[in-house]
Order: C-alpha cells, then structure tokens, then sequence
DNA sequence: TCTAAAATTTAGTCTTGCCTAAATTATTTT
DNA sequence: AAAATAATTTAGGCAAGACTAAATTTTAGA
C-alpha cells in the first residue's frame, strides 16, 4: 500500500531529523511539520505499529527509520529532489521558489514520471540547493561535506549545498553570490560570536552561524 | 478556501456530465466517480450548502453547477487538460498515457505552475485529445464541433477531439490514424446498427456507435 | 536529592469523505 | 391505477489525521 502524504511528509522529516545518528524527538517533528506534539505521538504509534514497521519507536525516546521506513523515505525525498531541478531546469523557478510546489507534487507524481523527468535531466546528482539526490535505487549517496561553520582562518572550500528552505536566506544568499560551486575563502573567525568572515568573488562578508551552520563545503 | 481534491473531482465531473444542458443524476455522478450513491448524496448536499454554493440542489432533480460552482470546475479542467498536452510535448507522453497523471497533478499545482506551462505551451486552445482548454480567465471557449455519428454519406470533416478518457480506445484510434486534425470522409451509414463507414487517409473503417459518439468533427 | 520546567503521552473530540443497509420516492410495466 | 423496479435519500458507522486539555515522565536546577 502507498503511503499516505501525511505519512510520507513524517517519514521524510524523521530522514533528515535523524541524519545526524540520533532518534528524532516527539517536539522535533512536531516543530518541522508544524503539527502539534500530541498528534505526533498518536501518528508515530501508529506508524511504529504497521506491518512492516516504518518506524522504530519507545517511548519518551525519540524515532528512527526502520529500513522500510528509510526507503519510503528516500522515495519521497528523491521524488522532491528531482521536482526542484525540474522545476528549475524546464519552467524556469528560482531556488528561493521550488520547495513549495514540490513540496505537493512529491507526492503525487508515478514512478513513470519520476523516470522520465531523471532521464530529461540527464540523473543529476544534486538539486538547485546542492543536495544530493537519492538513486533510483534508493540509495543515498556518500556526503563529504562540511559545515562552513566548522571551518577557520584561511581554510578554503568551494560550497556545495545550502541546507533547509527558507525562501528569504536563500534570496539573501544568492546576493551576495553563495550559490553552490562557488569558491569561497574563511579571512577570520571572531570566537565570541561565531561569525566567519569570508571572501567569495573577490568580496568579504561576515556571517554569523544562522548562515554558516546552513552552507555545506568542499573542502580545497 | 481551496476545494478539496473530492471537491474539484465532483465539479469537474457535474461539469462535464451538465454539458448537455441537462442536470447530472446522483447515479451517473457515482459511476464516474467511482462513489456508491448513498455517499454522493451526501456530498452534493454539502456542497450546495456552502457559501456561497457550488452546486444548485433539488431533492431527486439531480444537480446543476452554479456560477461560483462552474468556475471551480473550469479551474480543474484547465489544470487537466494544460497537464495532458505539457506532459505530452515535453515528457513524451503518449496520448493514452496522461490522463491518470494529469487526475493527480490537476490537484496540486499552484496558479503560478499554471501560468508558466500555459506560457511555455505558447498558450494552446485544445489538449492532446482535442479538447478545448478552458482560458486563464476561466471562460471554456465556444465548441462547433459535431459528433462523427451524426454525419451521413458523403458528409466530410476533420477531426477536432475525442471524448473520453479510455485508454484502450485512445490507442485503437491511434492505430486506424483517427487523431485529431485528420480529414474523414463518409462512405456510408447502417441504419440499423448505427454503423459509419469512413475514409481516413485513403483507408476505410466501419465503425460503431461506440465510437462515431465518440469522436468530433468539424464539418467542411 | 528534591523540585520545577520541559517533553511526552493519554483521553476525548472533531472534520472529511467514504461505506452498508434500510427507507423512501419516482418511474415503468402490466 | 397497481405493482414492480429503479433511483435516491436517510441513518448509522468507520478510518485517517488533526486538535485541546489533562496526566505522566524525563531532565535539569537549586
Ligand atoms: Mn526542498
Ligand atoms: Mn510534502
Ligand atoms: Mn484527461
Ligand atoms: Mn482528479
């Protein structure tokens, strides 16, 4: 049976919300799916409860996929992924303006369609915010990227991705030139405030961690 | 407030089921909706109760669309039919192939998608099966068309549609080279089974009333 | 360690949209 | 004009997925 969209926008959101090793919280998801945390407890109960379980789940713990779970998952998230660069490559939508739409059309869309937009795209690699787009056979590719925050004083990288959707962020970004590919230089790091100052095309900007926890590196 | 998915499905079929100017019965509404008719009963009592109402209501008269009614069923059908002929030109879609995609995406694209593949279509008046797709201010263009059955010896045309949205037909027309723009020429009527035989492209076809209501000419 | 705050779960409701079974109304047939 | 049949509506239920309020558990602070 095809998951449902409320169950696959919380599959998707526990994917990246457990990316980092550890369980997703009851208020976590709530937050991210803007969802009140009493609905998210009935919902992960229930889910924890199919057969197969979709999710792994005790109480007062948190969530993680189960590996049926974490390939409905990588469906969605490949089926959102792959919207945005079309949306981008063929109707000409800026980056700051997918996310919604394929926000709704992840989870609409065949597989058909999903081979047909992969093979007009030529089976990119990564979306219009440098993400990695999941395989057709639902594998994730290996990221070696860096936060930019991690980086310090003359260290040098080129970005790849920026993480999360926020429209405004993305827009700011794209004036002041931080746009995946880009090659970007630390000048100097202030330790009280964590804010970087970098060089990117030949012009310095300080950031403060809102904006470098978000842009992911390659490190040169 | 956006009508629902079930919503837009029923207007769009009481749309198309009140064409002939005569209300739609809450049994022809629950075959094609696939709806058992109790329910249907229910949902047309609901929406005529809205405010303001979408469908005109008389216990047993069946229902007719009003004007706020109308124009949400002409928003769906121009998602559905600018879908069918964008999936068509720029996915390779056949023409047998869209509909079922076109049923889902109709329901979710935002008005902005709308606009950008009317525009990158060059703004098209007929979809892929010939049919006319309603203007971006919701207006369904004026029809001059003439069922294939209704013509006799001799009558000539060119095909403008095809209505309906059976696969297995779509492809059988294919077949014969009955598609929308061909000139058809008829050789000769049945009067008893309604039979039509008909020169398209130096062949001819007997074809039934199945099919002759099927297809629409422009006469010449 | 005890307590206060924060996080989470439970219990009870609500809305949407569907279903079945039974009742009613309309339409045909005889 | 009755009787039989078909169409429609009513009544009662169910499943999904959300919410609020209240109870409970965990975590953190004094
Ligand atoms: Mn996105
Ligand atoms: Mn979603
Ligand atoms: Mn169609
Ligand atoms: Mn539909």
């Amino acid at each position: 049976m095809k998951p449902s969209t409320s169950t696959q926008d919380y599959l998707k959101t526990i994917y990246e919300l457990t990316e980092n090793g550890s369980p997703a919280s009851t208020n976590d998801l709530a937050r991210e799916l803007n969802i009140k945390p009493a609905s998210v407890t009935g919902m992960i109960q229930k889910l924890a409860g199919e057969k197969p379980a979709l999710l792994e789940y005790q109480k007062h713990q948190g969530v993680t996929l189960t590996s049926a779970g974490k390939k409905a998952a990588l469906e969605v998230i490949r089926h959102h992924r792959l919207l945005e660069t079309w949306l981008v490559q063929t109707l000409g939508y800026s980056w700051d303006e997918v996310h919604e739409e394929a926000e709704r059309l992840e989870h609409v869309i065949s597989e058909d369609f999903e081979r047909r937009i992969a093979a007009a795209l030529g089976h990119p690699l990564r979306d219009p915010h440098g993400e990695l787009i999941p395989t057709a056979d639902l594998k994730m590719p290996l990221d070696d990227s860096t936060p930019l925050s991690a980086l310090r004083k003359d260290q040098t990288g080129k970005i790849l991705s920026i993480k999360g959707a926020d429209a405004n962020l993305l827009r700011h970004l794209e004036e002041l030139g931080l746009t995946p590919n880009t090659p970007i230089e630390v000048i100097s790091y202030s330790p009280f405030d964590h804010n970087l100052t970098v060089k990117v095309n030949k012009k310095t900007h300080v950031l403060g961690l809102n904006i470098t926890s978000k842009i992911f590196i390659e490190e040169t």
